[in-house]
RNA sequence: CGGGAUGUGGUGUAACGGUAGCACGCGUGCUUUGGGAGCAUGUAGUCCGAGUUCGAAUCUCGGCAUCCCGACCA
């Protein structure tokens, strides 16, 4: 890819309104724009990054035998009147109506549709369990969306729903669920943490939030301090203690075995949640199936949710420097950005495109600046964007046969002979 | 929803009630070319609507938008 084709209007400064440090890089680096008040565009940088961890998701998913649909995101109201959540869920579920005065809303969540899909599909024990997800937006009137992508209004989201015959079954895959959803963040090179936590309005009778772990986090962590592997977010433990937690708590499970062990406060950003359901929606909507004995029961669901675009904003948070961004390779927008010094220079020229062509073939995104800009913007531009390896190539090194490679995130730059620069590159990609 | 603040080119900002200016960006030309170049020349702005005034970016009222604190939030 050539960046003088590509498409990343990179700011110089901020704009005033981007608070925290993921927002404003994200709009820096060219990434997104924002549109309203918690609303944005996603350009092709940021796109990229996306689409990386929509992957890693994917994958995952299939693995764990879910499959993937498209719900629409205009849904009736009358499905949201059969669980009760058409009156409860307040002025955060955007309401609209079409020409014909029919009320309909823009999905926060999914439920009701799934729900109402499987009902009618699924009959027999015979064809359990059965997951479902999608990608998609998400729409969620906030009081006050802040923080970039990390809060917006409309964002985007994984959603899955599982359908079970029996509770063991339903635990049975929520366990699979909750490991598939560690290595999805590990994958994204996240440092996380799943916690213990209250299910909200979604409901249901048991949940878990996977956490980033960031200092600008918004989400308070109460865990042990003894990695006793206690931790809960702080709604949760206020359940648990029945008050609200001090610092001078101490872990009700080493309590529980004799060991006094104070609580830890840490802060994170909510990436991903999954959910034990129950029968919740099943019951609500008369969602059901026929065992063996062609006796009728409510489908056991659960529901696991991630937040694809703010996972791009905690990755950034959790990595970045006063240059820019210092993307994790499994997501990273490019893997390699090649910045030739200057590119109409005849043999610095050929070099970079072969070098690029190379790459390519082996299935390595490479970004190309090929600008005339001068050094100086490029080198900003490239610490900006973040690309994990950055190959510049000056007559400098071309006199010795050589170019320059130098990881984003240190300070070390190596001279690699052209012919050696393949391989160099592919061992640490 | 309660409290507070702010709206000036794309971005960051300046202007006592009296000529809307600066820097960056963007366009063009020339010179440059290893960490956000120089010169020349262009481009583009007072959130919207009323009112006060000889005259409003500036004062008043209304609207809208954005931000901050709180409550709310998968």
């Amino acid at each position: 890819m050539k960046l003088s084709q590509y498409y990343i209007p990179t700011l110089r400064e901020a704009p005033r309104d981007a608070e925290n440090v993921s927002a404003q890089l994200m709009m820096r680096s060219g990434m997104v724009r924002k549109v309203a008040s918690g609303l944005y565009s996603f350009l092709p940088l940021g796109m990229r990054v996306l689409k990386n961890v929509e992957e890693i998701i994917r994958e995952e998913m299939n693995g764990i035998g879910a499959l993937e649909v498209w719900l629409p995101h205009i849904q009736p109201k009358e499905l949201w009147e059969e669980t009760g959540r058409w009156g409860v869920y307040g002025k955060e579920l955007l309401r609209i109506k079409d020409r014909k005065n029919s009320e309909f809303c823009f999905a926060p969540t999914a439920e009701e549709v799934i729900t109402d899909l499987v009902r009618k599909d699924v009959k027999s024990y015979r064809q359990l369990p059965i997951t479902l997800y999608q990608f998609g937006a998400k729409f969620r009137d906030e009081i006050r969306p802040r923080f970039g992508v990390m809060r917006a209004r409309e964002f985007y989201m994984k959603d899955a729903y599982s359908f079970h015959a029996d509770e063991t079954d339903a635990s049975n895959y929520y366990e699979k669920a909750f490991e598939a959803y560690g290595k999805i963040f590990k994958k994204c090179g996240l440092k996380f943490w799943p916690v213990q936590a209250e299910s909200g309005a979604i409901g249901g009778s048991f949940s878990h939030e996977f956490m980033v772990l960031a200092e600008t986090g918004e989400d308070e962590i109460v865990s042990c301090s003894n990695g006793c592997g206690y931790a809960a977010n702080r709604e949760r433990a206020a359940v648990e203690y029945g008050r609200e937690v001090k610092s001078e708590d101490l872990c009700l499970r080493c309590k529980e075995k004799g060991k006094e062990s104070p609580l830890r406060f840490s802060r994170g950003i909510e990436v991903g949640h999954t959910f034990k359901l129950g029968a919740k929606y099943s019951q609500a909507m008369q969602a059901t199936y026929l065992d063996d004995a062609g006796k009728s029961h409510p489908f056991v669901m659960g529901c696991y949710g991630i937040g694809v675009s703010r996972v791009v904003a905690a990755a950034i948070e959790q990595s970045y420097d006063a240059n820019g961004i210092i993307w994790p390779r499994e997501i990273a927008p490019f893997q390699v950005i090649l910045v030739p010094i200057n590119f109409e220079e005849p043999k610095t020229k050929e070099w970079s495109l072969e070098i690029e062509r190379e790459l390519t073939q082996r299935g390595v995104s490479v970004l190309l600046d090929d600008r005339s800009e001068r050094a100086g913007v490029k080198f900003k531009d490239a610490d900006l964007i973040g690309a994990p390896i950055r190959v510049t190539i000056g007559e400098k090194g071309i006199q010795n046969g050589t170019v320059e490679v130098k990881e984003r995130a240190g300070e070390t730059v190596i001279h690699v002979r052209k012919e050696e620069i393949l391989t160099h590159l592919i061992e640490r990609i």
